[in-house]
DNA sequence: CTAACGTACAACCACATGGTTGTAGATCCG
DNA sequence: CGGATCTACAACCATGTGGTTGTACGTTAG
């Protein structure tokens, strides 16, 4: 399954997924674990965390009657090439207009 | 005002804002002609330029009765530099795990 | 001046999202 | 076994989102 970046930059788009991002990025935890860091219900980090998953920016292993949640970079370095890939046609942009302004002297 | 992170990939988590976003990228252009290139309303890509703009990733000057979209790529670099953030937790990640093995030898 | 064009904005609708609570199934511990 | 813990999921609610149509206003063209 290929990424969908509408999904990538959904579960970007929220502060309290960032932070669990990060935080499973530095190490796997559980779900409770998550939970307990956030002032809300475990159902709420757990629908994040699904959020999460679907654009496949963490995955979920179970350890006993635990569920390890883990970063996976893959997503990320993905969208990380989309933007550049934006960024490659502005510098494009500005090279053409330099190349114009030059033709005109 | 400071780039907020969840308008821009807000932003971005839309197939038809990106391509918006190319395009003005590209060069700009009038609303209506972003309009005509899309199969919805005038209304509906005003909207979806107005989430761009929110997001300081396109700007808008009057041109005659026309508003000619423009790419910024400022805000682009910004959340580009927070996924590089998120690779370089990764990273750091992996040399600590590999640090460990090394110890363990 | 009048008509056409480009824009802005409000009102509305269907549906997704982010939160809640509650219930139920696994798994571990004493 | 029985209780505590971790997880999953459904139902519900308020709010936001993406789309529509309609109306109003400024600007340009004839």
């Amino acid at each position: 399954m290929v990424v969908d970046p509408d999904a990538v930059f959904h579960a970007l788009a929220d502060a309290t997924r960032r932070d669990i991002l990060m935080r499973v990025i530095r190490s796997g935890q559980s779900v409770s674990e998550l939970a307990r860091a956030y002032p809300m219900s475990f159902a709420a980090v757990q629908k994040h965390v699904a959020v999460l998953e679907r654009a496949e920016l963490v995955s979920k292993t179970r350890r006993g009657r635990e569920q390890i949640v883990q970063g996976e970079v893959g997503a990320l370095r993905l969208v990380a090439r989309l933007l550049d890939g934006y960024e490659h046609l502005w510098r494009q942009r500005a090279a053409g207009i330099e190349r114009i302004l030059e033709e005109e002297q």
